[in-house]
DNA sequence: CATATAATGAAAATGATTTTCAATATCAAC
DNA sequence: GTTGATATTGAAAATCATTTTCATTATATG
């Protein structure tokens, strides 16, 4: 998973934003859920590296499937928890998609919009709030208040195309 | 479910898009599915029925009950049945959210962004295609190919802050 | 009106997720 | 370090949305 900003307006000059390394991430969650009262145990660990590793959305199955290799004993239901806890804190957020609505990625500071690829879940993350205005003006036609929005772009990743 | 037009770099001219009436809709959905070869059936009809007076969204246990009372036999199983086709004829579409995605609504002609109320169901769909350019300059810079975008709105409604 | 077959509802099956529960592991206090 | 309160565990059962199966019924066409 890689992270792009993004100008609304100017797409001439994107931004690559950089991201924490998979163990500086999975170090920083650790101590977080820690912080917040959680104990951390292997099942957890298990759970949060695979998250914090991977290049793509994974569901409860998969993390099952990969935390099993880092920890025999990991059952479906601490993946559950774990995800309960990590999207909580902010830490990691569901993939919505036409495809399903079931994997999970880890979550970059502040506001996301995603690039989705249907056939392999890799995700790109951009940034951006260019949106606020339009909100704005949204909410001045339709009387509703808006909370939150979703931006999302579905396709195929290049290397998902080649195959 | 009312429909509005956007602009998307003009928030400040907004076309209202008249709607049909629920029986149009109705009439003209059930005689869409029997050109396809469809049959017409009671359940068809009271599932069709509900979803064309909706206005918000249902999901297919609200489509049972609301069903039930225009046909007494009706079937879950119809409901899901039924769905099943209207989708595939592009008649409703599936509303995505932070709460959930169980939901349906019935579809505009062409492409739909909503806005969608977090309390009641109720959705509000613009139409527009102003992602166009954005969407090349993404596709530029990712190597992705993209096959579709979501833009969702999701807050309060008027009659929803209110209460 | 006969008839091929699409559509039906009930029940069982499935798949994802949650709950329950007794056993265990973590961490803070000693 | 040992202890002890309690957060966390995995397994099994429960739940919820959805799909499949199947024998029966209803539709539309000839």
């Amino acid at each position: 998973m890689a992270a792009l900003a993004y100008n609304f307006l100017d797409m001439t000059h994107p931004q690559i934003v950089t991201e924490q390394s998979a163990a500086e991430k999975s170090r920083h969650w650790l101590k977080y859920l820690q912080q917040r009262g959680y104990r951390l145990t292997g099942s957890r660990r298990a759970v949060v590296d695979a998250l914090a590793e991977a290049e793509r959305s994974l569901t409860a199955a998969d993390l099952y499937e990969i935390g099993r290799a880092k920890h025999k004993g990991l059952g479906l239901v601490s993946v559950y928890r774990t995800l309960e806890k990590l999207e909580e804190l902010g830490l990691v957020q569901r993939v919505h998609g036409p495809g399903g609505c079931h994997a999970y990625i880890s979550a970059q500071d502040g506001h996301n919009h995603m690039l989705v690829c249907e056939n392999c879940g890799r995700v790109e993350m951009f940034e951006g709030d260019d949106l606020k205005d339009f909100t704005r003006g949204l909410e001045k036609q339709s009387g509703f208040r808006i909370h939150e929005h979703w931006l999302q772009f579905f396709g195929l990743c290049a290397d998902c195309q080649a195959a």
